[in-house]
DNA sequence: CGGTTGTTTGAGGACGTTCAAGTACTGTGG
DNA sequence: CCACAGTACTTGAACGTCCTCAAACAACCG
């Protein structure tokens, strides 16, 4: 629950935090709470108030949109050093999405308004925040655009482009098949039949052990567009 | 060409320049150009470096993302205030959308050279930035939401209670039903149907002018949440 | 008037989902 | 060690949504 001295390295690690003066990291230190998180922890829900800014020390979480009826969706996932969701602390405003431990997690929350108080006095803090916002910006562009104009299996084509950073040889899927197909917007069934299909492209799965045998094919076939 | 009278209080009417001291306004605009352009002129293609940043001072402008032979999805639109891509001008990184006029529009930008400057020296400029790209996170993920969870008609419908501030009576479309589609992930065809399946719902559509008569039921049918 | 553009409607088809089994892997208790 | 349950993944068949293609229609404009 308190943090600790590996806690503090972590910290330092996280981008949003590497520039600031020591003395500002302690005073956020001070307010704030860590937790170690079992898969399946809420961290927080769509709808309600944002209360803290919650950082990945260490781990995997997840971010979902509800829909009514219709289960969940997956956005994005956030690992080690990733703020989870700036914004709702920002602006004051509720959720627009849940947040869910996926691995076992260390989390920082930091109380909102200490952060607002940052953003408001610290101007190191507030440029580290824009460019973390701009960097989460192009993410759900991309994703976006994935979706908008890519059928199934090329979403899945280019998420593994993505994951292995185009290279080739062996890769490990950082989530089960269920979580993964939920991030790409389709059901483990389709999942699955995207992967057979990429089998003929130089895809060789094997639960979650990846082989590509042919990254320039696999970019030719999705489009690829190594801009990040 | 040249920033006139009425462009410069169009400026002090942008969110994110509204707080600058007329000192920092001054010298942005000096190196700064502001065109008058008409529909369909691209202001930047998606891939080429970010020389500038685009404020929309007036009129209506289309980001729209490119896919490979699948023709373009509009991602959003952004009208008199805002700031068009702030992303890939902050991160120095080339544009991942194309942005096209779509309307008779006033556009000022501002050379990226400057913007990272000022990003840089001016802790209130820095926190303005911060602000708006946290409000432009909200619209990306509630879009990713929309896409994600529900299907083309509860989409239509959910943009039309947003167009409307959920108010009945009589509101105008802001955009053809062409562009509409793109925005929505349809094609016009769906969306025409989209339409016809509305009237059932209160919603009466006659080219640009749509009247609503049931926001209550038209916010049950789409799981409308006003969260924003 | 003919041409262009925007919208609507219908028929057919593709992609992805749903539903329903079936297989493989894991850990547990007998 | 094996039987068993539970979970993860795969496969097949039927269905639905949305797209494509094609045509018709209206509005607008030279």
């Amino acid at each position: 629950m308190v943090a600790t001295r590996k806690d503090h390295d972590l910290v330092r690690a996280v981008p949003l935090l590497a520039d600031l003066p020591s003395g500002t990291v302690e005073r956020l230190m001070a307010h704030s709470i860590t937790h170690t998180l079992s898969p399946g922890t809420r961290l927080f829900e769509q709808g309600e108030p944002a209360a803290h800014l919650h950082i990945v020390l260490f781990g995997r979480v997840g971010l979902t949109g509800l829909g009514e009826d219709r289960g969940e969706a997956i956005v994005e996932f956030f690992s080690g050093g990733d703020v989870v969701i700036a914004p709702a602390v920002i602006l004051e405003m509720p959720y627009l999405l849940s947040g869910r431990v996926i691995e076992d997690s260390r989390i920082l929350m930091i109380p909102a308004d200490d952060i607002r108080h940052l953003l408001a006095t610290d101007h190191a803090f507030s440029r580290a925040l824009t460019v973390e916002l701009a960097r989460h910006w192009r993410l759900l562009v991309r994703q976006l655009k994935d979706l908008k104009l890519r059928p199934a299996g090329e979403r899945l084509a280019s998420y593994l482009l993505t994951l292995s950073g185009q290279r080739e040889g062996w890769h490990s899927l950082h989530e089960d098949r269920r979580l993964l197909a939920q991030r790409l917007s389709m059901t483990p069934e389709s999942l699955s039949r995207a992967f057979r299909d990429l089998r003929g492209r130089g895809v060789v799965a094997d639960g979650r052990r990846i082989q590509l045998t042919d990254v320039e094919g696999l970019r030719r076939y999705c489009g690829f567009d190594p801009l990040s």
